[in-house]
DNA sequence: GCAGATCGTGCTCAGATGAGCAGAGCGTGG
DNA sequence: CCACGCTCTGCTCATCTGAGCACGATCTGC
């Protein structure tokens, strides 16, 4: 009946647009209720709300693009893949793997951590041969990796480790961690990460066995590191390879953190190419070039290095937490949107 | 083969049960964000992750079963439909409206009254004739009905409530706006709340148009109306009716708070009879016995007079926040759990 | 006042999903 | 050693749901 219609509209109000519009969301939020909290159908819904199903299924549209209903996976050990997808895409990174950023450091750290194993035992084709860095968060990540988590990995560590004075044997302890977990053998580096003097790097380097083990290490399948702060309470002054004033220095020439022992600036160079020279193991270009770099980093503190690195190539697979990966987002070259079309 | 199968399991770790649940939680986790963050079917999330489509739905189901996958509707006029239910059925109630409570109280009152406005809009039968009390909740609620928000509903005042001091005529205002909207007719109670005396109050009550005001209230299909807290910072102190010495009694007494003018206990029961006497309006009984007696209530503040009011039934429909209505589900006499299984 | 653009609606139909069922693996107790 | 119960799996089938389409209503510019 067109007619009876048509009169019941001009005789109406005639503020018809706004009014809809707000109806409309009020009826989206009923529907998202009795669907997603009642668990009702839409047919079902329809009825309770004098709609068709069709219309019961736009609002529920409307809503779920309006960001009325809000849909989250709270778990520790949940992924952020949209943030992973964009950071793909933006920076040509082969994987990424964001953590949900728990407010607390420490467990941050623990998730990161935790996911790297994860990405580990996951990677395929397997890598026979891993090369690894050390400290802090690597040895979280060995310890996160389950017994047997791959058959036949051997291990080989990439840059120097010896600690000059407290904890003896952390580096040692990650390498062999990871490969007796995975029943294949590790391959140590047993030297300082920095040579007081060049001399010094130069005869430990043209060693046999050292020039062997740096040698194997640039065979790797991949590599697996992290990437420490460039100030005073970096793991370099607390082992004893740099003094505070050296950090300072290192500061003043533009450092923000090291890479495998190697400090870098904000643009992705060398801070100071003279103590470059003195640090033993693997370059950057290796990592660079290498057909699979892991970096695992999280935290707030380690935004500047995270950057550095991650804008100069020097990762293919990205392992960190949303906030850091949102910062690199946001810092990012042209990040136009790309890949924010999922449906 | 069932005889490798055992010696594999006998020769294994014994941990068997403990392992495959942590990993079904795990698979649990990527499902849930495949499913609702990359919008995928359950088919193509089989395929990712190895498993049949008809194990991806229950590892859904297990997700959302344990709260890993937190639905959560996100709008001003969202209402919490689970504590609905519970509230109807813990107190016996005929309807419960429940909306989620934002920090801020002030904004807490103006979402309690449009849902209240809402439900007035919604209620069938349309009540014929309205009996309303007045205050500032009630003066929200009658600004959030839309202009003829039904035809012909006729409002009548159900407490006395002419101002001695500030602010004159709200109480009338609001009986007058919520019957112009609906374009009926208002009839107040022109007279105080509380008298000073009790023979002033039984001459106005012998008065012929105030009796006449009474008893067309008695007849009111539903009534509307709020309650206040027992502090000095009342409206009837406020107002002059009561004087802080006065309130201060009433407290000692054990009165929480007065519902259209009259002070009750936690227990219900009239807190000061001799004031009571003085008291004009509609008594509990005749609220307690209504066909619909709407209370609308919000706040830390009256949660323990909405606590009063709702366990000895003064009212049969309840509009308030989520606070308060955990607090009173929290109270409640034998909620076992009952009205947990909305599958 | 009218043709074209735009929007919202109800529908068809194929693809996605959940309930229910039979069978296999696994532990338990006779 | 086997019968029994329990759990998990993969399946069938009915139902639910979203994409795409045609239509009518409204809005816009000529």
């Amino acid at each position: 009946m067109p007619e009876a219609r048509r009169h019941a509209i001009q005789g109406g109000v005639p503020m018809a647009a706004t009014d809809t519009t707000a109806a409309n969301e009020l009826l989206a939020v009923r529907a998202a209720e009795l669907y997603y909290e009642e668990n009702k159908t839409q047919d079902e819904i329809g009825a309770i709300l004098r709609v068709t199903r069709w219309k019961v299924g736009r609002l529920l549209q409307q809503a779920r693009d309006r960001g009325i209903i809000r849909i989250e996976i709270v778990h520790p050990r949940a992924r952020r893949l949209s943030l992973e997808r964009e950071l793909t895409a933006s920076f040509g990174l082969r994987d990424a793997i964001v953590v949900p950023g728990p407010p607390d450091d420490r467990e941050l750290q623990a998730r990161v951590a935790e996911a790297a194993a994860d990405f580990l035992v996951s990677v395929r084709p397997i890598p026979r041969l891993l090369g690894v860095s050390w400290g802090r968060t690597l040895h979280q990540v060995a310890e996160c990796l389950p017994e047997g988590w791959s058959t036949g990995v051997n291990v080989v560590q990439i840059n120097g480790g010896v600690s000059l004075s407290k904890r003896p044997g952390t580096a040692a302890s990650t390498a062999v961690m990871i490969a007796q977990k995975a029943g294949g053998e590790a391959t140590l580096l047993p030297t300082p990460a920095i040579l007081e003097r060049l001399e010094t790097k130069r005869a430990i380097e043209g060693d046999r066995t050292v020039s062997g083990v740096v040698q194997r290490a640039r065979g790797a399948a991949a590599y697996l590191y992290s990437a420490g702060v460039a100030d005073t309470s970096s793991v370099h002054v607390d082992s004893g390879y740099l003094t505070p004033d050296d950090m300072r220095s290192l500061v003043e020439k533009g450092a923000v953190g090291d890479v495998i022992g190697r400090y870098i600036t904000a643009e992705g160079t060398i801070a100071d190419p003279e103590l470059d020279a003195r640090t033993l193991g693997l370059g950057l270009d290796e990592l660079r070039d290498s057909p699979m770099s892991i970096l695992v980093i999280g935290g707030e503190a380690k935004h500047p290095v995270a950057h550095a690195i991650v804008q100069h190539g020097l990762c293919s697979v990205l392992v960190t937490d949303e906030h850091t990966a949102r910062s690199l987002l946001d810092a990012a070259p042209d990040s136009t949107t790309s890949g924010e079309d999922p449906s």
